[in-house]
DNA sequence: TCCTGTTTTGAATTGTTGTTCAGTTCTTTC
DNA sequence: GAAAGAACTGAACAACAATTCAAAACAGGA
């Protein structure tokens, strides 16, 4: 054998699986998960079409990937903001605050990955996906309730619709369309958050209170929505 | 002109346009809706591809109809609960009641028209769909909240948020797999109207009592529970 | 430099379904 | 029963994008 893969090479293929990676999540990002063909994709990322097979199985497996990505993301930053929080209420709203904020500033990209139609089967990821939010929340649920802030229920249901509200209301077809507008992000994600903590039994005057704590830090100063919205 | 469509003909043509309508929606409910395939759906209704074009232009054309359809009895089975109901809290607490077991009694359907992925664009056509269910369930709140049951909110985002809820919790991916049983059915559309009603605002005492009477109506005897799931 | 094995390329292939259309069958009227 | 028009059939077509693969370029070691 006189050849070896020497750290150099190494490193260089990972760098390319990752170009490929985000040129798929760049795509998804502008026009959707429809935009996300081999073609253009290997385009974006500067290698040929037939490159991408040497590092994705298939595009099934690509979007996957890509999918299982954003949603990573997505936990720690929940879990972060979660952690961060005074009190089990507090996190739950910092949580629910979390996913508001992070679906409404890129809604095209969460579209895609939670429920725009693909042309091939990714419902195992999406699930797992969901899943994994959902297991989250459902703890953070569970804690709030067993210190006496919520009263007893299905802890799992109420996780689960309480991510169908927030998808719903914010990236479905239905979401207000000015949400482009910080002002109006804002008044939408404190909307939504008092919404889902009402939902699991929060008495209204607590909820208000809470979501001024949850949404101030969530919320980056005027001048970042922008960067954050790109 | 020796040729000109008797009355019978007309009659003839509108079963068979209905025949295509409803072979769509069984092969729809039987396999989502990627099984909603024109040669298939044609075999069903006992014609040939070529003659679903006769009556419907395209594919997506038969799919945006099939989508209006199921969706025009779900509104006016919502419209009826409600009217039926003493009161504008319990008219809601019905609406919500009415969704929950229209959508738990035939998921694959639900599934289908709501948010399964399909190859052709009938985006229109669900959002006209989810804008109407939407528009009635404001119109409730609305009254909920005017008649002073609700504290002031923003009814648009309230509605869309109830039906993301209601959707994601009862056929979305992550919903509960036992909802056959009648039992758990009968839990799941309890704990999820409850979750609603505390969602927009109604009291957890309160709200409790709205649920009783809105659920037990609602759902039919034990014996009927398999006819209606089939 | 040359040999060996790896990676890349991108044009050709493949597979899948919606859609078309020339020929056939059916309906109505005289 | 024959003519005229409408409706129906189903095999052929078209379009589109994922996937393949033979040839080319490249990297490592002697």
């Amino acid at each position: 054998m006189v050849y070896r893969r020497t750290h150099q090479v190494v490193k260089r293929l990972a760098a390319r699986r990752n170009a490929i990676l985000n040129a798929a999540r760049d795509a998804a990002a502008d026009g959707g998960m429809a935009a996300v063909q081999i073609a253009p994709v290997a385009t974006r990322a500067n290698v040929a079409a037939g490159t991408v097979y040497r590092y994705f199985p298939s595009k099934a497996d690509l979007i996957s990937e890509l999918i299982a990505d954003v949603s990573r993301a997505e936990l720690s930053a929940i879990r972060r903001a979660a952690d961060a929080a005074p009190g089990p209420s507090s996190a739950l709203a910092a949580a629910v605050t979390t996913v508001a904020v992070h679906v409404v500033s890129n809604r095209k990209l969460a579209w895609g990955i939670l429920a725009e139609p693909v042309d091939v089967d990714v419902t195992e990821s999406r699930m797992a996906s969901r899943r994994e939010i959902a297991a989250e929340m459902e703890l953070r649920i569970d804690a709030a309730m067993r210190a006496g802030h919520l009263p007893t229920q299905d802890t799992a249901l109420a996780a689960t619709a309480l991510i169908g509200a927030l998808h719903e209301s914010l990236v479905g077809p239905l979401a207000p369309a000015d949400l482009d507008d910080p002002v109006k992000l804002r008044d939408a994600v404190q909307t939504i958050t008092l919404f889902a903590l009402r939902a699991v039994g929060v008495l209204d005057a607590r909820a208000r209170g809470l979501v001024v704590q949850a949404v101030m830090p969530a919320l980056p100063a005027k001048r970042e929505m922008s960067a954050l919205a790109g």
